[in-house]
DNA sequence: GCTTCTCGAGTGGCCTGTCCAATGCCTCGG
DNA sequence: CCGAGGCATTGGACAGGCCACTCGAGAAGC
C-alpha cells in the first residue's frame, strides 16, 4: 500500500505539479518526510517508477524525469515472452501490424523535415553493405524514423517497444546475413511510397518487408528450427 | 547494480529453472541469502518485477509468477501519456491500427471455439442497452475476444494495454452515452464480417467502429474541448 | 583576472536489525 | 469427524547507518 502511495504522489507531481520531462525530482529523504513513509519505502516506489521507465535515478546526483522521446522499457515484454513462450513469428506479426499502420499514416501526413532522416538511413544502409553491424543501426533507425513520421507518439512508442526486441536478437545473427542489397533496396522503396503519398502502397511495401525480414532471420538461425522462442537464450 | 543482479536472477529461474505461470517463487529471506544480497535489495528486485506485471506478491502468502493471459501493464503508457501530452485521439488512433489488425488477422483464422466468445457479447451488448456500465463491460470483452482471435499473443497483449487505458476513462463519461444500439450494430457487423472469414471487410468495419466510437467519446466529455490529454483527471 | 584542482556537502545504493500483519496449515478439543 | 484456535511462515514496513558517486564552490596556481 505504502509504496503504491508513493507512486500516486510523484504521478501526482507530474499530471498536475509542473514536473516536466529532464526535470529533478525531490530527494529521496525529503519525500519520505513529506508523503510521511520511511525512505527504503520511497526507495521501493521510486524503483517502480525506474521500471516502468518514466524515471532516471543517477548516483549522487538525483533523480530525474526521463527525458527525450516517450519510451517504454521491452524488458516486461521480454519476460513475457519467455514465460508465455512467444514466438519469433509472433513478434514479427506484431511488428508487421504495428508498422504497417505506421507507414500508412507516414504516408499521409509526413512532413518534409520527417521525410529527409528516413532517406539518410537508406543511404547509410547502402554505404555499410559490408558491415552487417552498422547496416543493422541504419536499419533499426530507418524504422524508428517511419515511426515517428506517423506523427502520432503512442504508436511510435509501441513501435519502438517491440522492434528493440527483435533487434536485440538479430545482433547476434546478423553477421551471417545475405542480401543486404535487397533489404536496403526494399527500405527505399518504402520510403518512395510513403514520399509519394501512396498510403496504400507503403503498406504493401512495409508488409512485404516485414514478411521477408522474418524469413530472412530464420534462416540466419543456426540450427533453424521453424521458431524460436524469443526469450530464451542460446546455450 | 544489486536489484539488476536479482532481476536476472528471477529472469533465469523462469527461462531455464521451469518456472511457470502460477507457480511459486522461493521467499524473500532464502532468495536473499542465494544470491548473496540482503532483503531489502530482494525486494526492490520483486518490486520492479511486479511492476513489471510478471509477479504477484500475496501478504502472508508468498509470491507467485503471474498466472492467466499474458498482460502489460498500462500504468507505465498512462504515465507516459501525462507526461507527454498524448491526446484520446492519439489513443484512438493507435487501437485502430492494433485492433484493425486483429481482426483481419481474426477472419483469416478464427475457429469455432473463438467465435463464439465474440457473438456471446454481441448478445450481452443488445440485451444491456439501458445500462451503459454493463454495455460497456461487454464492449471490452468483446473487443478482448477478437485480440485473442487473432491467435497472435502479442497483438492481444498491446491490444489489452492499450484498451484499458481508454475504457478506464470511458467508464466515467460512459452514463451520457446515446446510441448504445448502434454501436452494438457495429459490433455485430464486425463479428459477421469475421464469421465469414472476410478479411478486409472485417478490418473496414473495425476501423469505421473506432472512428465513430473517439467521436462518440469526445462529444460525452463535459467540456468538450476537441482532444484532452488523457493523463489528465478532472478537477 | 583566469584557469585548474581539490574537497566536501549532497545524493542515491545498499546493509543490518527489528517489528508488524496477513495467510494458511495443523493441532487439539468438542 | 469436524470446526476453531494457535502458531510458523511469509510479505510489508520502519529505523539507522555506512559507502560510492557527483558536482560545484572555493582555494591554489598560472
Amino acid at each position: 500500500m505504502a509504496v503504491e502511495q508513493v507512486v500516486r504522489h510523484i504521478a501526482l507531481l507530474m499530471q498536475t505539479g509542473g514536473l516536466k520531462p529532464g526535470d529533478q525530482l525531490p530527494p529521496e529523504r525529503q519525500l519520505a518526510e513529506k508523503i510521511g513513509v520511511s525512505r527504503p519505502t520511497v526507495r521501493a516506489g521510486l524503483q517502480a517508477l525506474v521500471t516502468m521507465g518514466v524515471v532516471e535515478a543517477r548516483h549522487g546526483a538525483g533523480t530525474f524525469v526521463t527525458d527525450g522521446p516517450p519510451r517504454l522499457l521491452a524488458e516486461p515484454l521480454s519476460l513475457l515472452a519467455a514465460l508465455h513462450g512467444f514466438t519469433r513469428d509472433e513478434m514479427f506479426e506484431a511488428r508487421r501490424v504495428l508498422e504497417t499502420g505506421a507507414a500508412g499514416l507516414a504516408a499521409d501526413r509526413a512532413a518534409a523535415h520527417q521525410l529527409a532522416p528516413m532517406v539518410e538511413e537508406v543511404a547509410g544502409m547502402f554505404a555499410t553493405l559490408d558491415q552487417p553491424q552498422a547496416f543493422l543501426v541504419h536499419d533499426l533507425r530507418f524504422h524508428r524514423a517511419v515511426a515517428a513520421a506517423s506523427g502520432n507518439p503512442v504508436i511510435a512508442t509501441l513501435v519502438e517497444m517491440v522492434s528493440s526486441l527483435v533487434y536485440e536478437q538479430r545482433r547476434r545473427t546478423v553477421e551471417r546475413a545475405k542480401d543486404l542489397k535487397e533489404s536496403a533496396e526494399m527500405h527505399r522503396r518504402i520510403y518512395l511510397a510513403i514520399r509519394d503519398k501512396d498510403e496504400g502502397r507503403a503498406r504493401r511495401e512495409m508488409s512485404q518487408h516485414l514478411d521477408l525480414a522474418r524469413q530472412a532471420q530464420a534462416s540466419e538461425e543456426p540450427g533453424a528450427p521453424p521458431s524460436r522462442a524469443v526469450g530464451s537464450r542460446p546455450a
